[in-house]
DNA sequence: ATTTGGGTTGTTTTT
DNA sequence: CAACCCAAAT
């Protein structure tokens, strides 16, 4: 095994293999080569057999290409039997092996937030709770709060003195979980620790098989992940954990920085190793990095220092509004391009989703393809949900989530009192609804017969599951429900998007029982499995011919030459929930440091003056990041704001999911880059003069007071006979002069 | 039963 | 200005 092109310390950090490791891995420094290396070198220098390595990531992403260069590190596929895996993947691939134990039944299901938060809402309706105070969100973040803190969630409650409602909510929403088979994405944590302690035996049998654990961005690890580490480490103690306390970004969902910084102490006699020496930027953008994060306190020493000296200024640009800064963002690109640059150099990063709405229409309308990563994600479409649905009910048809779904989907007859009827029988029998339609006993037969169409319809399909490919089943499903017809009906959004998302969904489910060789599983779950744990990074793609828009968060792991942080604000980044909490304003700190870290040759920081928030204009002060910063950013900055040109009139948005790609390797989803659509002529221009009289059709007369905004935006404000004053939607208010 | 509309929320970030 | 939730209309 070569190591010859690796410096000093990361080639220390690929030979030190026994005994417990920790790797801090400044951005940019090498990690990924350093685990990629040492798994090989496991192998081939050590001769470890490939089995007893386990390699954790957080992203199916960072699995995917740590696998692939595994294995082009080595000869032969021997690094395939290598287990890589993201926590959840490597605790469902225990569990469906185990999870019987428990008294789960073999083929769970993962619920998703929504499906988390319907369930929520039952039960607290059923618990009669006063949804003002235990509302689903506030239950969802403490139940998720307690099974990621604690070992043990019900003591967790209990110590933080929950209210009682609160207890029993989360004993509810268990007991429900467990009845419809199914597991949050907390509880595949929880669950594989629940395996351990009460079977040391299956503990015993993975602790000895992984002789060599690595854990990847271990700065992100929560207190389940961390305890499973422990557990599986504590025999053979080869644990290598790799990450970046100042890369720490994930607080918020349970990730305890605890982790990496008291490593040396919860394992002791571990070898500390630093790696310091950044590959990927240049020395600009790296002092502009080191000067944020020396803001911070309770850090680890560290001080990251590149070869790559000098490089181009960065670039800090003051925008009016949302909307120059997009043309600024965009003309810069363009520009470039017509200088040689591709688009995938480039990369547009924000704090919120709801920054790229903007983004993407000047992008259009400067015809510059792009790509958006998250957001409303290819597999939270309705249409993906409403299909996906359908196909759990078949794994499984306790899930009552899903049920709920499709029962009336499309259409026939099912309304919310026989809803409600069979929910209370189902309780009373302790069935799930799906049995309990099928077994009405002494419900009303008028009631009992809504369902009998539904269940007339799906038996037949039950009997053909598995007797043909996933992809052919779920088009004879579709067929069946006659979902087509149902999409063309439906004439709220347009028919061929929609068409078109479930065709993406057909073809996903090709490639994936295409590339899904293990004769051994039930591909429904496997599949529907996948797709649960399908994440937006994954989908990232590099030399894609695109711009590459994404938030902060997903950003982390990626580099592109060049990289627009926008909205450089105070109160949108540090968001303002965090501005005043000196924790929370770290981590926002962090997430900086991690925006800028991305940018390998050249850097713009950008702001505006005022932007729309809340649904209206406010001024917004330059980001106190960028103060911080200040020693490293050009003198001259003040320059003039450049004057534009009117901008562009961004085209209406056309309805897109933005691509997605399909985790596996070897699929190659074609993605077309959009093209500038052809400008739509907007709803008609209401065209009233402030003093004329209106008439609504709810509101009756009026007389107009004010007008604000233009075009879709335009706002009239009214004054009702009745005396009401209201301000409407110009574009959308059923309003009409009064003549 | 289904649809519509108004009123009410509230926004980080995601495995 | 959304998305979401509930109430009222048909």
């Amino acid at each position: 095994m070569k190591l010859d092109h690796l410096n000093d310390r990361q080639r220390q950090a690929v030979t030190t293999t026994e005994g417990p490791l920790l790797v801090l891995a400044g951005a940019g420094s090498g990690k990924t080569r350093v685990l990629t290396h040492r798994i090989a070198y496991l192998i081939k220098d050590k001769g470890v057999p490939p089995y007893q390595i386990l390699a954790l990531t957080f992203t199916n992403k960072a699995a995917k290409e740590m696998r692939d260069r595994v294995n082009s590190l080595i000869e032969g596929d021997a690094g395939s039997s290598v287990w890589v895996f993201t926590f959840h993947g490597f605790c469902v691939r225990i569990l469906q092996a185990e999870i019987d134990k428990l008294g789960y039944q073999k083929g769970f299901i993962i619920y998703d937030e929504q499906d988390q938060q319907s369930l929520i809402g039952h039960v607290i309706k059923d618990l009669n709770l006063n949804d003002k105070i235990y509302s689903k969100k506030m239950l969802s973040s403490v139940f998720s709060d307690a099974k990621n803190h604690s070992l043990k969630p019900e003591r967790f409650l209990s110590e933080t003195s929950q209210p009682d409602p609160v207890i029993q909510a989360y004993r509810l929403y268990q007991k429900r979980l467990k009845e419809a088979n199914a597991l949050d994405f907390d509880d595949l944590l929880l669950k594989t620790i629940d395996l351990f302690e009460a079977f040391p035996d299956v503990l015993e049998k993975y602790r000895d098989r992984f002789h060599y654990i690595l854990v990847d961005e271990y700065q992100d690890t929560n207190l389940a992940q961390y305890h499973i580490v422990s557990m599986l480490a504590k025999k053979h103690r080869n644990l290598c954990v790799v990450g970046d306390d100042d890369q720490s970004i994930y607080a918020w969902r349970g990730a305890d920085i605890r982790n990496i910084l008291e490593f040396e102490k919860d394992f002791e006699g571990c070898t500390v190793i630093r790696l310091e020496q950044n590959y990927r930027s240049t020395s600009k953008i790296l002092d502009a990095a080191n000067e944020v994060i020396a803001n911070n306190r309770g850090r680890k020493a560290k001080k990251l220092w590149t070869a790559k000296t000098g490089g181009e200024d960065i670039d800090v640009h003051e925008s009016d509004d949302e909307r120059d800064e997009a043309y600024y963002i965009c003309s810069r690109i363009a520009n470039g391009v017509r200088a040689g640059a591709r688009y995938d150099n480039y990369a547009i990063l924000y704090r919120t989703h709801a920054q790229s709405r903007i983004l993407e229409m000047m992008l259009k309308s400067f015809m510059i393809p792009y790509r958006v990563y998250g957001g409303t994600s290819f597999f939270s479409r309705a249409e993906v949900k409403d299909i996906l649905a359908y196909l759990r009910l078949f794994l499984n048809p306790a899930d009552d989530e899903a049920f709920l779904r499709v029962v009336n989907l499309p259409p026939r007859g099912v309304g919310g009192s026989s809803i409600l009827a069979l929910m209370a029988h189902a309780r009373e029998k302790e069935l799930p609804l799906m049995s309990a339609a099928g077994d009405p006993g002494e419900m009303p037969a008028r009631i009992a017969a809504k369902f009998f169409p539904f269940l007339d319809m799906m038996a037949p399909l039950y009997a053909k599951l598995g007797t043909m490919p996933l992809s052919e089943f779920t088009e004879e499903l579709l067929r069946t429900i006659g979902y087509d017809a149902y999409l063309r009906s439906d004439k709220k959004e347009n028919y061929e998007t929609r068409a078109e998302i479930v065709e993406e969904l057909i073809g996903y489910i090709k490639e994936f029982e295409a590339s899904y060789s293990d004769s051994d599983g039930d591909v429904l779950q496997a599949f529907l499995t996948n797709v649960a744990l399908f994440s937006q990074a994954d989908a990232v793609q590099e030399d894609n011919g695109c711009v590459n828009l994404m938030t902060l968060h997903s950003a982390k792991g990626l580099e592109f030459p060049v990289v627009f942080l926008c909205g450089m604000e105070d109160g949108l980044f540090p968001a303002s929930q965090s501005r005043f909490d000196p924790e929370k304003l770290e981590e926002e700190r962090r997430l900086c440091y991690v925006g800028v870290t991305r940018a390998k040759e050249k850097l713009y920081l950008s702001y505006v003056r005022e932007r729309m928030l809340y649904g209206q204009r406010s001024s917004m002060m330059p980001s106190q990041f960028l103060q911080e910063m200040g020693n490293a950013l050009p003198v001259n900055r003040s320059q003039p704001k450049q004057v534009f040109r009117e901008p562009p009139q961004p085209k209406k948005v056309q309805e897109s999911f933005h691509s997605y790609t399909p985790p596996k390797p070897t699929s190659q989803f074609t993605y077309q880059p959009v093209k500038a659509e052809p400008a739509k002529v907007q709803k008609r221009d209401f065209d009233g003069n402030v003093g004329e009289f209106v008439r609504h059709k709810v509101f009756g007369r009026g007389q107009i007071l004010s007008i604000s905004g233009q075009g879709s935006a335009k706002i009239v404000e009214i004054r009702f006979d009745n005396g009401v004053v209201k301000k409407l939607a110009a574009a959308f208010a059923p309003l009409e002069k009064e003549s």
